[in-house]
DNA sequence: GATTTTAATTAAACAGATTCAACAACCGGA
DNA sequence: TCCGGTTGTTGAATCTGTTTAATTAAAATC
């Protein structure tokens, strides 16, 4: 592989300075349109790759955007993920991902080498008891932070969310409206903010139809498929008998289905279940899903598009951005068998 | 954010070098310890942030290795993903994700990008029709490249998968040890090494069985749960009422079971179907998911591994490393119900 | 006390692009 | 012929660390 090709290659092999050849590349219209045309066929012919850190070192912009969620194998972050890639794509930014897995240090080493690599942005979904510190620091430093389906109290940094405390809500009144009364609530935890916005959904939704709210009613667990899975054999063993269910997320209301039809009832007849996020899978869930439809795609894409603008110089003055859920009802819920 | 702080900045402000606070931040034998500490804690109080691209432009290592695949949120890719993921981050190295969908175009765009960043390697599950020459491309520019889960003929690249042929004669074996006699393929496409290489190990189980091989049983389509639940309509309305189903993989049989579910039908009684790569899924379906163990955890370790040992400087040589699937008996398959 | 070793520090070149003030060449007009 | 105005090109500084040969200071040796 010869020596490397670099601009000075380019330019001594034409007679002319790295500054011309600088300048042509980039289509600067300083430089006389045969010159540039010469110019871009020899770096062709040549090989030549532009040296992005060289470049960046100069002009400290180096086109990385960094994005960090608790997990990108879970659905719901790829859904967002999906969105802010295709956003980004277009404007021909190169982005950099990693999981945090809920670790507020992995997730701080994750912001300090966007630091040290010169990133120009980052979107994240915070993990848990995320410090204002971490974020400060971003800030600090040059390198704007964008929060997606997660808030972090304490700063104030663009915020981009689902309303949870409505969307539970919905859920919770469509069961009601169904005629269910005893109607537990499974997965997900209490320590998020999403976690207290959607058990207070749940809990107005009960309250306001006067039904009593029993705290046995609430099952946290795992966030996945296998926390519903396994949560069906708490819920089955109830002394209280709900006939339905409220779900943290599609995953756990599809696991919870998986678990209660091996136990030998049917999903959606004996057991209604409701899920929130309205994933892909959704639709094709046996029963198919009655769900919450949560906007990832909408999250991810303003989220991307927030962070560019704010890169092009804009300044918003608005910073929670909620996305009011909508109910999807298929089949996994129905009415209230009287007995 | 006042100024920024540089080597230059601790160096003056303790009226040393940068040559000396350069070395002293690496740990340097050359500094005597008590100017490293004193260096070390002028450093952490100024908030030093340490400019990667700078280094690496000097020593040409960016710590930057990229990683693509078909598409991430594909949860095949998503454990191999996993494991190459804890591997490089136990070697602090950052990692830049893509997915290509399965566009030459898109790929090669992101090894240029990557070449532009000084990555130190690349580990890609390339897209289909990859030309040997767009390997070439990163390896001659110094960007070596480890394949997984594909091959790429016409070059020599190190290429860590499963052994299809294999796998999935252990899953046409295992239905017709059932007692199956008509079994259809289900989902995927004949055009990659994969392709080519399952059909052979399904058509080849067969013969080896004396049963004739239908080509009608061949239903290609998408590797997602969205195609093995369509192609339940095509398989179910089938002259030759098939008794059992070999899907391409575990999102193709979870769609088919799914659909076949949806009709009316049990799966796993009425229908014998296999998955392949035995998900974490497999497990918490309804039916369990009798399907093929692939080994993707290994496939990703191995990789990673193999770049790491790469670029510390060793040589292997050996280049294809196939990995031994194994049979993963569960409740979606059943013996054959003599009519 | 003079000389040799060893240890610690530094000056300066270097990596590869960007940028801007300065300059050259050429134009038409006076 | 001289001059102001364009258009095109470039020299040199700059961005921030790394590295090596050189220098200085201190310690060891005779």
């Amino acid at each position: 592989m010869g020596q490397k090709v670099k601009l000075s290659t380019i330019a001594e092999s034409l007679g002319l300075s790295t500054a011309t050849v600088s300048l042509a590349l980039r289509d600067s219209p300083l430089v006389a349109d045969s010159t540039r045309d010469r110019i871009k066929e020899q770096a062709r012919s040549l090989g030549y790759i532009y040296n992005r850190r060289a470049a960046s070192l100069r002009t400290s912009r180096s086109g990385i955007i960094g994005v960090v969620v608790h997990d990108i194998m879970n659905p719901f972050y790829a859904e967002i993920l999906r969105a802010i890639e295709s956003e980004l794509d277009r404007n021909r930014q190169t982005f950099i991902l990693s999981n945090h897995y809920d670790s507020v240090e992995k997730q701080r080493n994750f912001i300090e080498t966007l630091l040290q690599l010169g990133g120009d942005g980052v979107i994240m979904s915070p993990a848990i008891g995320t410090p204002a510190a971490d974020l400060a620091l971003a800030e600090d430093n040059g390198l704007p932070a964008i929060l997606v389906a997660r808030s972090v109290t304490g700063i104030d940094v663009p915020t981009f969310r689902g309303d949870d405390a409505y969307g539970i809500a919905l859920a919770t009144n469509h069961l009601i409206g169904l005629g269910h009364r005893t109607i537990a609530m499974i997965g997900g935890t209490d320590q998020t903010s999403t976690g207290r916005d959607r058990y207070q959904g749940y809990v107005d939704a009960l309250r306001k139809a006067q039904i009593e709210v029993d705290s046995e009613l609430r099952i946290p667990g795992p966030r996945t498929k296998q926390g519903g899975f396994e949560a069906a054999v708490t819920f089955l063993s109830m002394r209280q008998k709900p006939t339905a269910a409220v779900c943290w997320n599609d995953l756990v209301a599809i696991g919870l289905m998986n678990g209660i039809a091996r136990a030998g009832l049917i999903p959606g007849k004996d057991i209604s279940v409701t899920g929130y996020d309205d994933l892909e899978e959704a639709a094709i869930a046996t029963p198919a899903l009655t769900t919450v439809w949560n906007g990832q795609a909408e999250v991810g894409r303003m989220a991307a598009r927030a962070l560019l603008d704010k890169l092009a110089g804009s300044h918003a003055e608005d910073y929670l951005h909620l996305i009011k859920p909508e109910m999807r009802i298929r089949q996994s819920t129905s009415p209230h068998k009287a007995i």
